[in-house]
DNA sequence: CCGCGGTGATGAACCGTTTCCATTGAATGC
DNA sequence: GCATTCAATGGAAACGGTTCATCACCGCGG
């Protein structure tokens, strides 16, 4: 079966290769009624047109690449999905690379999709600090981790953090525990400061100011472990009623931790994550966390890279808004 | 900055393009003295061969397609991601689909990955019985779910199985218990065949052997947490004194459920999952499964789609071996 | 000494589209 | 009614590589 070609389209619509081709991308002078001939044709022949072809001379791929540091952290994985999603919404496909937070990887990932022609990037840099030379003639958007000096698309994780820290105040809780991402980490930091702004500790900035309702540990469930059994291995009247933790991970770790201290959860305790991962409504009892609003973020990574949706300044990233998800692990506090 | 194109190279090297081309597709019939020398030439001024050019000539365009179910399974995420190491240590680079374990998507998905041209595709089908017309021309592996028709690519379910089971008498265990996947899964068939292997009972190929047993659960963590209680709400000496999972989620649901029963783990009851997800070393205790060698099936199907190891037959599909992986769920049993 | 096979390199054709320019015919302006 | 514009289409160049037919050259056997 030799395979058809857009001269046998043009030839069997009586046509030339150039209408046909300005019927395939829509171009506006052709008229109406050659442009549902040559449609016909294309149809009946089952036509496809070559990609390489089509690129090489274009300049256009309907490629585009992600770029992120671990394919199998839950956030991440939801992240590619819905990209993938989104672009195929649009007619674009998505290729994956896995970083593994390494920058010279990274790098090189870039480097190639560049070199694959790709029409843009959506970027989640590895957490080593590291100088990125972002080809300047690629659209690049930078998602989640948001670096300083480059504009890209987070969550809100300021105000999502509030949102869930105001939840637990709602419920009654004062003595409200925060178990911290990795000090170095931006959105570790910002999702400090909503849990600052909330308690109502005004952020001079500068040093953290060191409370003992604060415990730094990196995302993962065992950090959160031990950064629970921090918290609470202390008299009753000094434990906090509450604790905000800032991944899904460390909040089920820290679950875990109260547990094993013979803490009922959520009776004397209240847990909040953080992430919205499947896994989260997946614990027993469910847990209450702040879910990160992944779609649209992946959603609006798409539209800027295809220019459907203005890119945003430098300093001045999109920041869209997370959302309480109550489960099972907030309840009010006990009196003492 | 115009780009650099092969012309240019061919003339700063004082070759003609010819020669170039076959420089960079490690062509032999070519002088080691001026391959070095266009190598050089390549490496000043950074060229970087237009792949769209050069697939719409040769018709191979690097790019493998991948198309799973749901992105979200970690099991698959950790396929994609190793399918991505393995293909870029050849150069290729993959484009993933997500299925949504829909039918028609899924045929979509494969359509769309034939008209880009991709060079292979790795397929994990959607489990809705359908009649998947695969486009002849381009080579397709199946992976993990095997199709029934058609060759592929998968764990050795059965074995992994009886690897695990045989654990577990060789700690001496006699009562043990099995949550099997949902009935129509083929994987899932081939679990519960290996679990009745170990047990010394004869696969008859017919109905299963209503063993009180055994349980049917889907593979998801609240289903085994159900299943784990109906096999262990019963008088202790007719309790299984083990339970092999047909899943690391199942498995850790099941936990959930001897806790609640007030059974101690391992003490009292052993656990053994099934698939070596991330998570299962998360628990408290630490979970022993079965792992999958995703890794290995990655490669594999990788190197079967770049012809670097034979396509499995139909009905002789490759089946890898898997491991297990002792953590903290397994002990001998407590005397009655 | 000449023809011959084989190796290494050349230059042009070629892949399948898009896009530019020329052309045509119709519509518009004067 | 004729020049001018404009919309619609045709034809061919262009895109940037790969590959094919060809050729020059070299060593060797007859």
């Amino acid at each position: 079966m030799p395979k058809v070609g857009i001269r046998d389209v043009a030839r069997l619509a009586g046509v030339s290769t150039g209408t046909v081709s300005r019927v395939l991308n829509d171009h506006p002078s052709v008229t109406d009624e050659l442009r549902a001939r040559v449609r016909r044709i294309i149809d009946d022949l089952g036509y496809m047109p070559d990609p390489s072809a089509r690129s090489m001379r274009s300049k256009v791929s309907r490629l585009i690449g992600i770029v992120i540091p671990d394919l199998t952290n839950p956030f991440f994985s939801e992240l590619v999905q819905s990209a993938e999603q989104a672009a195929a919404s649009h007619g674009y496909n998505i290729i994956v690379m896995t970083s593994f937070d390494d920058a010279a990887k990274e790098a090189d990932r870039i480097g190639q999709l560049t070199s694959r022609k790709v029409d843009g990037i959506i970027l989640v840099p590895s957490n080593n600090f590291h100088t990125l030379k972002l080809p300047k003639a690629l659209p690049i958007v930078v998602v989640d981790r948001l670096m300083p000096g480059y504009s890209g698309i987070a969550s809100d994780h300021r105000n999502g953090v509030r949102l869930g820290v105001e939840h637990l105040l709602k419920l009654g809780h004062r003595r409200i525990g925060f178990i911290s991402g990795p000090r170095h980490s931006v959105p570790a930091n910002d999702r400090l400061k909503g849990y600052l702004d909330a308690m109502g500790q005004p952020d001079d900035g500068g040093e953290i100011q060191a409370s003992s309702l604060i415990a730094e540990a990196a995302f993962d469930y065992e950090s959160g472990r031990s950064a629970g059994n921090y918290l609470l291995a202390r008299a009753r009247s000094e434990r906090p009623t509450a604790i905000f933790a800032s991944s899904d991970q460390q909040a089920i770790g820290c679950m875990r931790a109260a547990h094993d201290l013979g803490i009922p959860v959520p009776a004397a305790l209240s847990i909040v994550g953080f992430d919205g991962i499947p896994l989260s409504s997946m614990t027993t009892p469910r847990l209450t966390t702040v879910k990160q609003p992944i779609q649209k973020i992946a959603a609006a990574a798409v539209a800027v890279l295809l220019n459907k949706q203005p890119t945003p300044g430098i300093g001045h990233p999109i920041l869209l808004d997370c959302e309480l998800s109550e489960g099972e692990t907030t309840s009010s506090p006990q009196p003492d």
